[in-house]
This record gives structure tokens, sequence and C-alpha cells, in this order.
DNA sequence: TTATAGAGTTAGACTTATTCTAAGTCTAAC
DNA sequence: GTTAGACTTAGAATAAGTCTAACTCTATAA
């Protein structure tokens, strides 16, 4: 179930059947985003899914895109990465890692996780388990 | 310019002072929003300090709320916490510190800074210089 | 003081990301 | 093949945040 794993094979069968090993049905919407999202390395808006799916003669719709999103998050395949205030990027690589965000051009970059590691982890408050720990480097031009 | 100098006289007087001594000329609103943000620690979305400072008799305009957030942001008296997927939030505690943020209730911690901190800072991307440091530990319930 | 320029504020319209709704379509299990 | 329920859809709805254009205040200079 890592990224390596999902980018061996990305015909739409195998797209196809990596998503059924994911409990997810593939539909063809679902191989069109699929497609989109693992055969690049890359950050991704909701928007930019929606233009790249339809760029060719699929027709996805934005509900779609969202709610395609949605459940990839939940299953795990990809990560929301909040970075910008006003749109939520996803990231196909699910490898621990951090990010570089450019306050200028709105570009998002991964850090590699040995660049970048935490003396420690904090206490936690009471009551709650970790999720998850993510670091944003924010950069501007000079 | 720290936290403790401008906590030490929330009075109106006192925070027309600490404004203009940051370049900022004091307004009756801009009173307001101040005295909310500087007298507790607390993470506050645009729309807490909307309510709150027109919770009493003070009407202060949606647009002079995220006008002078904006404003104490640039000044850096405040700064902004990009942990929730639908909204800003903004931090009276400019001492650099990270977040807890609780998925289920959606509430925001402070991270005291000695709890967690970085081995390295990663080479920053040519042409860029830092602006900012963020860590978010994510938890939920359990 | 008072006049004035420009900074600050306002209501409400607007924009934009995201979610919802209700109706139609597909999938997969029998 | 049927069928139940999962999936998709267009478009309406929501909500955070920005913009506009008119109005008001602040502070500087005379």
């Amino acid at each position: 179930m890592t990224l390596m794993v999902r980018l061996s094979d990305c015909t739409p069968p195998g797209l196809a059947a990596f998503l059924r090993s994911q409990k997810v049905t593939p539909t063809a919407q679902r191989l069109n985003i699929a497609q989109i999202l693992f055969t690049q390395h890359a950050h991704f808006s909701a928007e930019d899914v929606f233009n790249e799916v339809n760029k060719s003669d699929a027709v996805v719709s934005k509900a779609t895109v969202y709610n395609t999103l949605g459940l990839f998050v939940e299953r795990g395949l990809i990560k929301k990465v909040l970075v910008d205030p006003v749109k939520v990027f996803y990231d196909s690589n699910v490898a621990p890692h951090h990010h570089f965000y450019d306050l200028d051009s709105g570009k998002i970059q991964d850090i590699e996780p040995d660049q970048i590691s935490l003396k420690e982890v904090p206490d936690l408050p009471d009551g709650t388990c970790l999720a998850s720990v993510e670091v944003v480097v924010r950069v501007r031009k000079q």
C-alpha cells in the first residue's frame, strides 16, 4: 500500500485492481481521477483535478471530483495539504514528508523526510491520539 | 514588541499607545478588536472576532474585522493559523510555538516551543528566504 | 481652531471553494 | 435479467472572504 506499489501499474486495469484492493468500486470517473493523481507526483487542488480530468473527452462533474477526492482521503490513498488559506490541495504522496509553500507563487514543494524531523513529539492533549504531524515551511522571494 | 509588553496594559489608552507604537492609527474599531485579541490567549476566527466585538454595544462591520485582522497580521501583531480547511484562525501569540488541532472538536491548542522542535531546517528552494515554520499536530478522540 | 486630504469604515453586492439536493444512471450480487 | 443500493450529475445553496462606492473620521498644516 505504498506509493511504489500504486505506481507500478497505472494502466486502467492496474488502477482498477488497485482501487478494488482498497475497497473502492472502480467507476469510470474514479479511474480517470486516479489516473491523474497516481501517475505523477504533484499537489492538486480540486479545480486542478477537475480541469485535468475534463481536458480530454472524459466529463466528470465537480461534485464527483470532490466526492472522489474525499473518498480517496478517507481510504488513505491521498492526503489533504492545508497550506493555502483559500483552497485545499491533495497530495498523492502519502509517505511521511512535509512541504514548502511559496507565498509569492503559491507553489508547493515536498520536503524529504530526512531533511527535517522533529526532536520529539509533544504530549498529546488528554483523551486524544495522534492523527498526523504536518510541517509547513513558508518561503518568499529573495 | 513581545506578548508580555502588549499584555501589560490592556486599558483603551494602553492599547492605543501600543497600536501607535506599531504605526497603526488607533481608531475606535481597532481598539475594540485589539481588546479582544490582546487580553486573552486564544485562537479566533474572523467570525469569532466579529461576534465578540458586536456582543456589547460596539458595532464593527465584517469588512473592518477582516481589514483589521489583515493589518495586524501585516504588522506582526497576530499570526494566521492554517489548520482548518474552511477558515483561517488568528493567534495573538506571536512568539514561536506550534499547534494541536483536534479534528473532532475543531479546537486549537498551543504546543509550547520546548515541547517540539526541528532537528534542522531544510535547504530552502533557490531564490527564496524563510518566512515561517509551522507545525500542526492533528489529533482525534480516544 | 478650522480646513482638508487622505485614511478608515460601512452595507451590501460579489466571488470562490466547497457542499447539498433530488433525480437519474450504473454496478454487482442474486 | 432484476433490483437494491451505490454512484453521478446539474445546478442550487452555503459560507468565508473580498470588493465597491459612498460616507466618516483623523491628524496635519495653516
